[in-house]
DNA sequence: GTGAAAGCGCTAACAG
DNA sequence: CTGTTAGCGCTTTCAC
């Protein structure tokens, strides 16, 4: 019933294999040729059987998009499905087709990606994830399956390629920002659980801000909340009194900072007159109500950008990541809005 | 490199078919062979390589989910990647994997899911998707590939499965739901666009719970807004005077409630004491913070089992929707919080 | 510049 | 219960 090359062959009264040249645009096919089998094969409204190529050339066109199993859709990750949406779509341009999965298989316990490596399903791997495991960046490695981390740095840096936020000059930003604006005496607000360690980078580029401008941030001024707006809500209410003692916040997720400037409304503290905040990550969080947030874009254009050319480079030169990681810290930006 | 059943075969010195027949269990084949067999495969890590099966069986393993390229993941659809991924963990627990995809190539303004089936790529389609084109709907009849809608309605409700909120019913409970709190003159916001009706009928079945009390809604109540939070906001803010003129308000999504209740504040109108409201969808909106909202909650748990349960029946006993289509409303539930 | 034939790794008659 | 053989629809030597 569907059409294959054979047809094509008879229509055309040439053979299969000059057909399959063709549509592969074969520098040994005339153009005449070419031209006249991409002609009939539009006409019959013609697409390669996938299966077929993929069993005789080892490659699918598909790559797997894998995340964590308990990834948190709502809350702290509310940017994290723009990123997806924008990598698909990348990815399609480069007629790459997603499967996307969870890292493990709940049931047996087993790795997602390895079994989809093993089954011949994908060309390539793409992490979004904070602790993958060691087997399955050795397998892909082994079976010359290109993989790369995005977003989260994995634990171990060594032997994988990552395209995330330099979360230190995130952090870097927010302080300066607070610094230009006048703020003296800031308080650091992270979040937990803190995997990968980027919140404690952010806290550290805005001690260095401060540093940069002789001012030391006291150890008492940092600390650590579950990030959800109900938190940081109930965090302001309840702590209204100690926060008046500050004149600026960082706190590094919007979702938090929300939930702080709403909290902070009930005790009739305003933002940004009695207190400047800035939020980080740029998400739908941050324009919720006046004021919107000031906040540290996260790139996630320039990251899903990247990483999609890398992945395709890979791909396309069949070349391993083996030996020669990139790691790369991509810069987040300053978006100034109303809080600060 | 990677291992086929004919190194297994060389090593249990069977032939290839009978290794087939036992990694199928084929009855034909002996217990003893059929374990034998099995041992020799989780040994050495054996998995099928899924384009050789496809190619001769016709059936890939996966699935596609097609989406619509406006897809908007803040504000109104923010259930939808609950949805997804309640979708791909049912999926994934039938060994189907997801290739989640736009529903049209932008730079060809082609269809991907012709183009998937054509490829061979999948072996049904979940489209998650307002106006799936016919073409697309036939092709899938023609060629045999089950598919289903799910969560919309497609305009043209013919010829495809569906498994879609009975979003009349959902109106009804909130009618009924603010009735019974004592509202005896209510205010409907709709949702712009009303892409599928779905919130005209959302509307009707509110109108009909209050006709069943012998109250006959006026007209001139009902409006709809942009489904986002600032719209909800802002709306509340500017027409503060005519919304006090009412005592319940259904709001038919959870984010413009959201909205709505954070502008009232500002107003200092009491939820729910001056006036009270519901929602609809239950998605993060609806406890942002307090009054936590009342609201009505989208059975996204039923619809993603019942769809999968009908996609993984039609794909095993390989049948067509053809004829015989499912068309599910599923009746959503009323989920009392502090906003009425 | 094009064709014949073998092969990718499975499955499925057919045979015994 | 198991083996032999052909075939799925492409690609790719090798030949001309």
């Amino acid at each position: 019933m569907p059409i294959t090359i054979k047809d094509i062959a008879q229509i055309t009264g040439l053979s299969k294999s000059t057909i399959s040249r063709a549509l592969n645009d074969n520098p040994r096919i005339s153009k005449a040729t070419i031209e006249k089998v991409k002609k009939v094969a539009d006409e019959l409204g013609f697409e390669k059987n996938n299966n077929a190529t993929s069993l005789s050339t080892s490659k699918t066109g598909n790559v797997a998009l894998i995340y964590q199993n308990t990834l948190d859709v709502d809350g702290s990750k509310a940017y994290i499905d723009q990123l997806f949406l924008n990598l698909r779509h990348e990815l399609n341009k480069q007629n790459l087709d997603t499967i996307i999965c969870e890292a493990t298989e709940f049931s047996k316990n087993t790795s997602n990606s390895i079994r989809l490596i093993k089954q011949r399903k994908i060309d390539g791997l793409l992490f979004f994830h904070a602790s993958i495991s060691r087997e399955d960046r050795e397998y892909a490695n082994k079976m010359n399956i290109p993989a790369i981390n995005i977003h989260f740095k994995p634990e171990n840096n060594s032997n994988i390629d990552y395209f995330v936020t330099d979360n230190e000059y995130g952090g870097y930003l927010a302080g300066k920002h607070l610094y230009e604006k006048g703020c003296r005496n800031v308080l650091i607000i992270s979040c937990a659980p803190n995997i990968g360690q980027e919140y404690s980078e952010r806290t550290l580029g805005c001690i260095k801000a401060y540093k940069e401008q002789g001012i030391k941030l006291s150890e008492a001024s940092f600390l650590s909340i579950t990030t959800s707006f109900f938190s940081g809500y109930q965090f302001a209410i309840d702590n209204s009194g100690f926060i008046s003692k500050f004149d600026g916040i960082f706190a590094q997720a919007d979702v938090i900072a929300a939930g702080i400037i709403a909290g902070l409304k009930i005790k009739n503290i305003s933002v940004p007159n009695d207190i400047k905040i800035i939020g980080f990550d740029d998400c739908l969080y941050s324009t919720l109500f006046t004021p919107f947030i000031t906040t540290i874009h996260q790139p996630k254009e320039e990251i899903t950008k990247q990483s999609v050319k890398r992945l395709t480079e890979l791909l396309n030169t069949n070349s391993t990541t083996a030996g020669e990681f990139v790691h790369s810290l991509i810069k987040p930006t300053l978006l100034v809005r109303e809080s600060t």
